[in-house]
DNA sequence: TATGTGTATATTGTATACAGATTCCTAGCA
DNA sequence: TGCTAGGAATCTGTATACAATATACACATA
C-alpha cells in the first residue's frame, strides 16, 4: 500500500469535456465558420461518439457565447461583429487591469520571463497561431500572480473570445499583430514600480488590438452587404 | 392575414431552460443547499422530466459557477467561502464602474426613477427577498444605459452569485443589508455632474457589501472547522 | 474491535429510440 | 417564369436503455 507511483489518481476526462476542447480549438481557427450552422448527427458520427456528450459540450459553448441556439432549429457558430469587439475589448482591458492591481509587485525573475517571452514573441515570423499563443502566454505570465481564480477565468474565457477575432484577422488579411513594443513598454514602467503607468498602458495595448481588428472587420461587414442578398436573420436565443 | 395578436411567435421555452431557471431560484434561496450534492434521478422525477435536459441544465449551471461536477459522482452545489467573496466583490464593482462609464449621462427623467426604486427599498421592512429584487433594480436601472450587452450579461451572471451570499446572509442572520443611503450618494453625485466621483461611490457600495458578508462568513466557516469531523473534500472538476 | 474483501444496489455517462418540427423538393397552377 | 401547396426526408428535443463505475453492506480475518 501507498507506493509512489499509486499516489496521484488517474486521469479520467469525459467525453463532453474532449469534443468541447475539439469545438472550440475549432472555432478559434474558424473551422466551424462563423454564422454557419451545425447538424449534430453529421458531427457526432464524425467525432465518432454519440448525439448526448456531443449536445452538452454544444450547450457548454452557448453558455460561453461562442455558439447560439434557436428553438427546434439547433445550433449555430455565432458570427463576428464589429458589435462584439466594441463590447468585449473594454471588458478584458478592465478585468486584465484589475488582475493586474490584484498581483504583488513582479520579481526580477517574473520580469525576466516577461522579457524573454516577448523576445521570442519577436522572433515569431509568419507563424500567427504560434505568434497569438506567445502573446497569451505573456499576458497569462503577467497576470498570473493574481490570487484571484474567478478573475483569472473570467479573463481566459473571455480572451478566447478575442483570439477568435484576432485569428481571423490574422488569417483573412495575411497580416500579424505583434504587440512586442507595447508589453517592454509595460515592462519598463514595472521595472521603475510604476505600477498604475503599466496599468495604463495594458489597457492601451488592448485599445490597439481593437483599432486593427474595427477597420478591418468593418470592410469585411461591408464587402457583405451590400449585394443585399436575403442576411440571414439570427434570432435571439433562449436561456430566460 | 397580420392580426395583430400574430405578431408576435408563441414563445416556445426548451425544458432545459426552465429546469435551469427553476435550479437556479432555488440556489439563490439555498435550497439545494450549498454543498449539496444532487441526485439526477430523484430529481427528475421530481420535476417531471426526463434526465436529458436535466443535465442539460444541471451542466449549464456547472458553466456558470454556480455547481461542479466530478467525473463519476456527479454534481454538487458550490459551498459558500470566504474567498469566492473575495474575488467576485471586486470584478462586479470593476464592471459596474465600466458599464457607468460606458453610459450617457442619466437624464433627470432617470434619476428621478432612480430615485422612486431607492424610496421602495427604504420602504421594505422584513422581506429581504423584496430587498434584494429592488437593489438589483436599482442596479440594473442606473447601468441599463450602457450599451454594451456582454458587459451587462456578464455583471448580471456575477451578481447572481452575489445574490447567493447576500440571501444566505440575510437567511442566517436576520439582518437586511440596504444601501439606500449608498444609493442616495450616488445620485447626488451623478446630479452634480460628477460621475468619477459616482464612480467611486458606487465601487465604495460593493466594498461595504463585502464588509458585512465576510466577517458573518468567516464566523460560519470557524463555527464549522473546529469539530474537526472529516471536512468532506471538494476536487477539481473536468471541462480541460 | 478494527480492517479488509466480496457482492448487491444505486448512480452516473453514454448510446439509442421516438415524436414532433423544420427543411427541402417537386408538381401543379397562375 | 414564378409562386404555392403538400408531402418526403431530415433534424432537433426529449425519453428511455444500457454499460461502466461508485457506494453500501454483510461477512471474513487478524
Amino acid at each position: 500500500m501507498s507506493q509512489s507511483w499509486t499516489a496521484r489518481p488517474i486521469e479520467r476526462v469525459p467525453i463532453r469535456s474532449q469534443v468541447r476542447r475539439r469545438l472550440l480549438e475549432g472555432m478559434l481557427r474558424g473551422d466551424p465558420a462563423p454564422g454557419s450552422s451545425i447538424n449534430e448527427s453529421g458531427l457526432s458520427v464524425l467525432l465518432g461518439v454519440s448525439r448526448t456528450p456531443l449536445r452538452e459540450a454544444l450547450l457548454n459553448l452557448v453558455g460561453e457565447g461562442f455558439l447560439s441556439a434557436t428553438p427546434g432549429k439547433g445550433f449555430y457558430v455565432l458570427p463576428l461583429s464589429t458589435k462584439e469587439v466594441e463590447d468585449l475589448y473594454p471588458i478584458i482591458a478592465a478585468l486584465e487591469v484589475l488582475a493586474l492591481h490584484a498581483s504583488p509587485s513582479p520579481t526580477s525573475a517574473q520580469l525576466k520571463r516577461l522579457a524573454e517571452i516577448n523576445a521570442e514573441l519577436e522572433s515569431v515570423r509568419d507563424d500567427w497561431e504560434a505568434a497569438l499563443r506567445q502573446d497569451e502566454l505573456w499576458h497569462q505570465t503577467l497576470l498570473s500572480g493574481a490570487n484571484n481564480r474567478r478573475l483569472l477565468e473570467t479573463i481566459r474565457t473571455l480572451k478566447y473570445h478575442a483570439q477568435r477575432y484576432e485569428s481571423a484577422y490574422m488569417r483573412h488579411s495575411g497580416r500579424i499583430i505583434r504587440s512586442v513594443e507595447q508589453h517592454r513598454a509595460i515592462l519598463r514602467a514595472l521595472r521603475d514600480g510604476d505600477r498604475e503607468g503599466a496599468a495604463r498602458l495594458l489597457e492601451a495595448n488592448w485599445k490597439i488590438s481593437q483599432d486593427f481588428l474595427l477597420p478591418w472587420l468593418r470592410e469585411e461587414e461591408a464587402r457583405k452587404e451590400p449585394p443585399s442578398r436575403k442576411a440571414m436573420k439570427y434570432e435571439r436565443s433562449d436561456e430566460g
